[in-house]
DNA sequence: TCAAAAATCACCCGAAAGTATGAGCGGTTT
DNA sequence: AAACCGCTCATACTTTCGGGTGATTTTTGA
């Protein structure tokens, strides 16, 4: 903050002396040369011309600090799949058999008792018998909750 | 782009209007007050001052506020346990509604669209357009698979 | 206040999911 | 060998889900 008013400060000072150094230019100016009437036109042009471009340039220097700054947060999601470890213990309790835990898994990846059939090379019948079997073992009648309960129950990730 | 170029051609039309306008005001003065000698740079200096706040005007004027959009890759780390809090960001980013989203949790809850009918007092077929324009928003084909994105996105617990 | 979005509901139809039942095949256990 | 279990597959049937379409009412934002 301090920065910033000494920096104001020189600026003050520069325009100061610029603004005197183009007056008595321009004196200089006048004197030298032979003036004809309705000159004072020109002189004005000049000078607005001047002035205006150094109102810029300060105007440019004084808000050059003036940068909005968009942060778009960009969200990254970690996939925590890698640090799951099977709840050993839950999955004795449940009573299930490796191929049903394995359909189960299937199934809350989001995949349809088809897309499971070909997975594991096994026709679709197949798969409606694992997860019948796998819904009664786990006291459930929809995929939905088989998923729900597996997941609190540490079966799946 | 072509918003901007009208943009700048009316600032520099009323820069114009400005400059025209100031110096027949200085003429003005000029005949109507008796010129004392040497009043030459008191004109200089009122029009330097004036066109120096003309400049500086054109330029905040014409200085589009400079965006520096920087893209911060942010982590977030879910915990997927206890306390869930919606990930609004991701909320909004879906384009879902309320009602949607809550669909889409009592539908993670495991609750057939019957349920979840019953449970929001509402008509079964109020359900299945949700759930539609759900998986739509969602880019998903089946519940397991909204369930699955919900929960990777911290849309549901 | 006016248009857009959201929420509500209905009907039809096909696909998918789930139920019930039966059965064959390879293992292990008793 | 008989009993049991896990895995496989099948048929037949019911329920649920999901797509498509269209409509009305309510809410909201501009």
């Amino acid at each position: 903050m301090s920065m910033n008013f000494l920096q104001k400060n020189k600026t003050m000072i520069l325009y100061g002396l610029s603004l005197a150094f183009l007056l008595y230019f321009l004196r200089w100016l006048e004197l030298r040369v032979v003036i004809i009437n309705n000159a004072f036109e020109i002189y004005a042009g000049i000078i607005a011309v001047l002035f205006t471009g150094l109102g810029i340039w300060l105007a440019i220097k004084l808000t050059r600090p003036k940068t909005e700054t968009r942060i778009i947060e960009k969200e990254v999601y970690r996939n925590n799949d890698s640090d799951f470890v099977l709840n050993q213990n839950a999955f004795e309790q449940s009573g299930l058999s490796k191929r049903e835990l394995e359909v189960l898994g299937l199934m809350a990846g989001g995949l349809s008792n088809q897309e499971i059939a070909d997975t594991l090379f096994v026709s679709l019948n197949t798969i409606k018998t694992h997860t019948s079997s796998l819904f009664e073992k786990m006291e459930v009648k929809r995929r939905t909750q088989a998923i729900e309960a597996g997941k609190r129950q540490g079966l799946i990730p």
